[in-house]
DNA sequence: ACAAAACACGACTGAAATAGTAAACTATTT
DNA sequence: AAATAGTTTACTATTTCAGTCGTGTTTTGT
């Protein structure tokens, strides 16, 4: 049931893309050192991104990542599926796959399914934006409370 | 996000034996033979929720193993944290540790909070009974299609 | 008493997934 | 051309997963 590393890192990463959203690309470097990861590892989460289209590259001097689609049209879900392989928390309800042969007598199945749907709720209907705003607004609180004391 | 099939064999199990509550002790080899697995494999799952007090143990002939308590005072929650070890998504939004350092500057914890309330919710409404109920029903609808055709 | 049934426990193994690094590219801008 | 920055592939170490094996111990029927 736990997520990898890999879907926190890029999702994190993807949420601080958003921050910058409309701002031109963001290099490699910067958001590799805003997590304290290596660029290499944030890369290959990115190359993911990039070939379903959630975020896009300008190469070159002033280059760097930025998100594709205004933040708002990119689910969670959409993220995770990429960076997990699937959502599914097991194959035998995952819509992509093809399923179980034992569904119709596994004793387990209506459970998952419905624990299933749940993820599945929370997931799609979180966008990146969502996230974006509530990362900006707890900063911002926390910088209040520091001007306050 | 995956569940293991440790949780899956393990959950299966004690649906099975909540079919038989209340009739003796189950021997390993029978349940082990109801999902094909082997009988190795199964006694380490189920000793592991003998420690937790889901499941006793007769030895000796026409021992076998039988759900602890009633199946509708255990629920999927307490069978799957203890196969998966937890049923956290992430470690920094597992009640039973404690929690990440940098919880309060996290973007996406508001996230792994949501979606860990919800699935909580499901594990934890659901009861090894129920499970069983919906089981035994579908068993008893393939029967009367059987019985028609 | 003793053999057979049945659970108990720990060690072990092979394969796969995870997490992460390194190095040698190619493309773009100045 | 030089510097910046993304691209790609390959590699490796560690951990987790799934499952087996062997050797016990307990209980019961005869």
């Amino acid at each position: 049931m736990r997520l990898s590393t890999r879907s926190r890192y890029g999702l994190k990463a993807i949420v601080d893309l958003a921050v910058y959203y409309g701002e031109g690309p963001v290099a490699l470097p910067v958001l590799a050192s805003l997590q304290g990861i290596s660029e290499s590892y944030l890369e290959q989460l990115l190359r993911a991104l990039k070939k379903v289209n959630v975020v896009e590259t300008v190469r070159g001097v002033q280059g760097g990542y930025s998100l594709s689609r205004d933040p708002s049209q990119i689910t969670v879900q959409e993220v995770l599926s990429v960076l997990e392989g699937s959502t599914a928390v097991v194959d035998c309800v995952d819509t992509e796959s093809n399923g179980c042969k034992n569904a119709c007598t596994c004793s387990a199945r209506p459970l998952f399914l419905k624990l299933q749907t749940k993820i599945n709720d929370v997931l799609s209907a979180t966008s990146i934006q969502d996230l974006a705003d509530d990362y900006i607004q707890q900063k911002r609180r926390l910088l209040d409370a520091k001007g306050l004391s």
